[in-house]
DNA sequence: TCTTACTTGTTAATTTTATAACATGCCTAT
DNA sequence: ATAGGCATGTTATAAAATTAACAAGTAAGA
């Protein structure tokens, strides 16, 4: 089904998650017009993005849930899972570790590391803290293949060669930088202070109320 | 210069943070190659997108960061800031109200809110947690106009439409669900799980190494 | 002084993305 | 049975976004 657009790969994540949430609340079945209005996109989108999935089990309520999830769990690489560790553990990376979304699908985070000695051996929800000089002998250890980064900006690229020495695959940024990574290497940032200005944007373009 | 399209308004955050990490490294020019290669996107791009921002100061050296900055900052509605109110004192919350990127930029967190009475009174980073039913007055009191909303998915929705009711503007939402609001609030999704799955496709798409 | 190598700012072309429209099918209710 | 409403799947159209190409200008160095 020839490649899959980029703007539809930011979109199928996105369908997981409202199918997903939909399949807990006990829906069978969802249709096009109730994922674009939930999601505000058009029905048509929908359904265009969905030819990229092959077939989905649909009937006259609309699509299966389950076969809807189990199709965008093969395709995204969600079933699979992943082993995660996470370098800098400041709050940001505590509340991380917390958050239990990652750990219902298989995304665990196997691994913590910082640099100030005060934290080092330090357990955090059953997760160890290691000095950042042991981060390739324990990513190899644990078969980590995602490296999270939740360092000041100002140490974020030094720790992403670390962790591409170490031979991850993907990092996923919270550092506001932009990092410098291989071809080979996936990258994924979440942008903190642009969501935020975009947010003001978007309040500044809109009539007062 | 007409409307800014929405893949423009979706760059020019991500176009102001490069900048002010340029001009607080003591950059005085940046080019549109610059930009381009540290972002990934093309020098078109880029100079497309000014087009929407009127006149920037330049030399042959590039773009002016200071002018370049200063323009954003009013473009973008950065330059006045805003009070804000957080919802659900979890870690995620926490890791928030820790974080010193947006109070740089004047963008303020004034209360905090959360139903669990062992928390209302406590101060976090020398912000107050009230209780939720005190939204409304505190809101008024502070003159916040963007809610943060970081409870848990069930009772996002329940707590956007008090912040709705309590005639704030803007909502930035960590909670991983839809949420519904009039079309006169913005609303701004930050989408950790989503973007996660996102990475995990790209490490899928990627040959391994 | 003149050449080289960089700029930006535009216009034009291309590619990608989103929307609309409609044929076809299924279920329900009359 | 049959009509109405809502579904998908697909084709065709429209809109948006990206890229390419190039004129014109500026600074630096030989």
């Amino acid at each position: 089904m020839s490649k899959i657009p980029i703007a539809v790969t930011i979109r199928l994540p996105l369908y997981y998650e409202y199918l997903s949430n939909m399949k807990n609340q006990g829906a069978k079945w969802v249709s096009s017009n109730m994922i674009a209005s939930s999601l505000g996109l058009t029905p048509s989108t929908i359904r265009q993005d969905i030819k990229y999935l092959g077939k989905i089990n649909s009937s006259s309520y609309g699509y299966s849930t389950d076969n809807f999830c189990y199709v965008l769990e093969k395709v995204l690489g969600i079933s699979y899972g992943a082993n995660m560790a996470l370098v800098g553990v400041g709050s940001l990376g505590l509340a991380l570790v917390r958050y239990k979304g990652f750990r219902q699908n298989n995304f665990i985070i196997k691994a913590l590391f910082d640099k100030r000695p005060g934290l080092i051996d330090a357990v955090v929800e059953n997760v160890v803290v290691y000095s950042v000089g042991r981060l390739s002998e324990i990513v190899k250890r644990e078969k980590i293949n995602i490296g999270i980064i939740t360092t000041p900006a100002d140490v974020a690229q030094q720790v992403a060669n670390q962790l591409i020495d170490a031979k991850i695959r993907g990092i996923w940024n919270f550092a506001p930088i932009n990092l410098r990574v291989p071809e080979s290497v996936s990258l994924e940032n979440v942008t903190l202070c642009p969501s935020l200005f975009s947010l003001a944007f978007k309040m500044k373009s809109m009539p007062s109320r």
